[in-house]
DNA sequence: CATTCGACTGGGACCGGTCTCAGGTTGTCA
DNA sequence: TGACAACCTGAGACCGGTCCCAGTCGAATG
């Protein structure tokens, strides 16, 4: 009755969506109990929140995020911030599984996710001014260079902010989710020395990145007496610093590789082939990542798996803890040795 | 003088970000004016202008995007729309490659990228619900099937779209951005027989895809009397099934194989090399997407070049046009050959 | 000199929510 | 019986913009 009542009333403006106000007026009670129901019922008569529920379902009502946002002063939406020179990040496969598990992180959670692209000193510059201007309620940072520039810009708006991998230095203001270097490296150069390896080389990535500096010491410590500075080189985690990298190392003679990503394993293999040797009955090649191409490389490459759902899933949950008002914390993660061909 | 003036008034509340209000006051101006002067400056005197703009650049204001989203109905953001099962997208390096695209148009515009994942019915049920809701001004829609059930939905919201290769059977309400399949295949199938290579196979996409269907239309007109039927092997664009396809085909006698992905096309070589052969001495293979992973891959994959920075800005701009009233529009470019060592 | 026009300005009514607060019931306890 | 708490409700003031409209002012026009 109500409906239809309504329904003819409102007639004119049939199409446009319906607003807080048509479904008081509709369910027969203020805007305050219809806020109310919405969020969580408290304080409301049966009744009432029956009536309300019924002309929500009967009109398809849905909020408006706008403005909730500007009453209420929260986005409803993080930023999934890029910090790379971006050629490097869209390159690398791993990239895209963290997003797909804080998308749907954020979904189930019904917030949404903004990408945000810093690769050039002009987009930093839009990108720290969105920040701050407060449209989003917080930020995963996706970046392995520890100088990063925006991390001072983000530390001094003091937006919640979550960090993947980038921790030096700002343990105490930002929350960091990260695997535990050190023990994988050791990990991985166990398994090597395992397989009668003693000329052990090792490809690291930058040293102004954890992944870059911490396998490394890791890998060192495992190999005590074995580890030999003049088997390492470094690369930049890309497919053509690997193959370059692993093409000098074969001046030396080495029998195993420990490369710090898959990607670079990828080229150190090829750099094997090229000077016609065989992977890994001459020589084995061992990456980091487990990045799906490891699996289907030929040969598929022996690697440590980076949990990355789990990763994801605890940025998004760390970071919104932080938002309600907690203290950024840290979590870290341990890494799986998946045992291929390569090495 | 009037900014310590108006700096000792709001001693108070000097840590909140400035409103519209607080640099009207500044600037000694009205509200109104102050938005004339951000929205264009239009029918402002230059005085009042070079006012407001000190007042802007003295306080480091930023317009509240939500309080204006809501003011003018436009969200100032567009949907970035994956809808494949998440497995299949997310691991398709291509999809990092119009992401990046997207997200820079979009910031040099000023504007937001949502990411939206519509994998699981659950999923495609809530973003149905959150695109109809109005809280984007558009959708950029990924998926390569036809037969998208989200598409219905948001032709009925109206809801201004973008396509990305999912054209058939709505072309007059939706705008595509697409490549010249046919002529792409025709191209490649071309090169294939300028190789001097006879038994030439495919292994095709989906059928209910663009990619899939046309690309197998333009290399059946190609090759004329040289297609053979029993040569022809469905895949999904994976590596895995690329791999299957190239084994089952390799009890055929074939010297060549045309894979309507760089990813089959690497499974394809995966299976012509356990079978003992060599790759492109005995069977020659190319795919398609120059994907990242046909540059790198050993051997290097002859492929088909999609204009992904292209493609992603056309989908923005076409995108843009249709929100401000254009009609939905095609566009269709053009592919490159890239002869690298697979064939 | 009155009229008109165009540039410019500010007041207020929105946009669609949330939230505080005062007020109304009802029930319980002293 | 009065006091007080617990529960429920709606009015109205925000949040921070945009935009319509009425109005001012100087110059040009008739």
């Amino acid at each position: 009755m109500l409906w239809v009542e309504s329904q003819a009333m409102s007639d004119v403006s049939a199409k446009r969506k319906p607003t807080i106000r048509q479904i008081a007026a509709q369910a027969g009670v203020s805007r305050s109990t219809v806020s109310r129901v919405i969020n969580g019922g408290h304080w409301v008569s049966p009744d009432a929140r029956q009536a309300v529920e019924e002309a929500i379902l009967a009109t398809g009502y849905t909020a408006n995020h706008h403005a909730r946002s500007l009453a209420t002063g929260r986005a409803g939406s993080l930023a999934f911030l890029l910090t790379e020179p971006q050629q490097l990040l869209f390159d690398d496969p791993t990239f895209a599984l963290l997003l797909r598990g804080a998308a749907e992180a954020l979904a189930q959670r019904a917030m949404t996710l903004v990408l945000l692209v810093a690769g050039t000193p002009a987009e930093r510059e839009s990108v720290a001014q969105f920040l701050s201007a407060g449209h989003v309620d917080g930020v995963m940072l996706i970046s392995s260079h520890e100088s990063e520039p925006l991390l001072d810009q983000l530390i001094e708006v003091g937006i919640p902010t979550v960090c993947c991998g980038v921790p030096l230095g700002h343990e105490r203001e930002l929350s960091t989710i990260s695997v535990d270097e050190i023990a994988s490296a050791r990990a991985m150069a166990a398994h090597l020395m395992a397989q009668g390896h003693r000329r052990i080389g090792m490809i690291t990535g930058p040293d102004d990145t954890p992944g870059g500096r911490y396998r490394l010491v890791g890998f060192r410590e495992e190999l005590g007496d074995l580890y030999d500075g003049s088997l390492v080189e470094v690369g930049d985690y890309s497919y053509e610093s690997g193959l370059a990298a692993m093409t000098r190392m074969l001046e030396h003679d080495v029998d195993a590789v420990f490369a710090a990503s898959d990607r670079m394993a990828a080229g150190a293999i090829a750099a094997v082939r090229r000077a016609g040797r065989r992977v890994p009955e001459d020589i084995a090649i061992a990456g980091f990542d487990d990045s799906g191409l490891a699996a289907t490389h030929e040969p598929p490459i022996t690697t440590m798996r980076q949990p990355w759902d789990q990763i994801s899933a605890q940025m998004v949950t760390v970071l919104l803890e932080v938002i309600a008002g907690a203290s950024p914390r840290s979590v870290i993660l341990d890494t799986e040795l998946v045992v291929r061909d390569s090495a």
